[in-house]
DNA sequence: CCTTGACCTGTACTATGGTACGGGTCTTAT
DNA sequence: ATAAGACCCGTACCATAGTACAGGTCAAGG
C-alpha cells in the first residue's frame, strides 16, 4: 500500500500543502496516521477525498455543506434520498441566484442603454439614476 | 439646512449604525463636521450618497468599484463614456457568473437524474460521481 | 443629582476559504 | 559533518463587508 506525504498528496491532488492541513482542521480530511517522525502518511484515498472536496466546491458546495455530505455516507440510516435533497436544494439555490444575476443584468444593460457615452461626468444618466 | 446625526442618518438610510462609521473609514462617504460635542453632523445629500452605495451594491458593484465610481464623479476630464465602461464591464462580468452558474446547475440536474433515491448511500450514484 | 440614551474612539470578532511565516525537527545527499 | 529540503506546530495574515464591544463623554429629563 503507497504512502504519500503531505507535500505528495497536495502535489497529486492539486492543492495547496496548506490547504490540506486546513481542511484537516476543518474535518474534512481524517487525521491521517504518522511516521516515527511525526509525519502525515496518507493513503491514495486522500487522493480520491481531496478531489472529492474539489469536485463539489466547483458545483457550488460550501466547505460545510461538503462536510455535510461527507457524513452521510457514513452516518448509519442514511440513504440516497438524503443525498438527492442535497442536490435538489443546491439546484433551486443555484437556479436563484441565476435569476438574481438576470435581473442585475436587466438593470445594467437599461442603464447602459441611456447613457450616449459622451459629454461630462456631471450629466451622466447612469450617476444621476444611481444618485437618485 | 437639516442636520443630522448618524443614527438618523442610518436610520433614514436604512443601514446599521456601524456601516456609516466603516464606509467613512473606507473613503466611501466623506467625513462630515462635528459639533461642538465633536458628534457627526450630516447633511442630506449623505443619505443620497449612502443610498447609492446601496443600490450600485445591489447591482454587483463591491465596495471598491464603488469607490471608483464615485471618484469618477469628481476627477477632472472623466467622460460619462468612462462610466459607461464600467457599467459594460460589470454587464461582462455578471453574464460570465450567470454562464458558470448555468453549467453548475446543468452539472447538479444531470446527477440529480441519476439517483433514485432510494436505497442506501452506499451505492448513490451522485457520491460515486463526486467520489469518482 | 443622577440615570438614560446617543454619541465618541479603537479594537476585536463574525463568516468564507484559504495562504504565509517563524522557529523547530528530521532525513538525505554531498 | 553539514547544508538543503520537507515536514512539524501554532499563529498571523489576505480579501470582503460588515458587526460588536469596551470604556469614555455629553446633554436632557425625572
Amino acid at each position: 500500500m503507497e504512502k504519500l506525504t503531505i507535500g505528495q498528496l497536495a502535489k497529486k491532488a492539486n492543492v495547496n500543502l496548506e490547504t490540506i492541513r486546513y481542511y484537516e482542521r476543518r474535518g474534512l480530511i481524517p487525521e491521517p496516521p504518522r511516521n516515527k517522525s511525526g509525519h502525515r502518511e496518507y493513503s491514495l484515498q486522500a487522493v480520491k477525498r481531496t478531489e472529492f472536496i474539489k469536485r463539489s466546491q466547483a458545483l457550488g458546495f460550501s466547505l460545510k455543506e461538503i462536510s455535510e455530505l461527507l457524513s452521510l455516507r457514513v452516518e448509519p440510516g442514511t440513504t440516497c434520498g438524503d443525498v438527492k435533497a442535497r442536490v435538489e436544494a443546491k439546484i433551486a439555490n443555484v437556479e436563484n441566484r441565476i435569476e438574481d444575476l438576470q435581473r442585475i443584468r436587466e438593470a445594467l444593460i437599461s442603464m447602459f442603454k441611456k447613457c450616449i457615452g459622451n459629454g461630462p461626468v456631471g450629466q451622466c444618466p447612469i450617476l444621476e439614476e444611481l444618485y437618485k
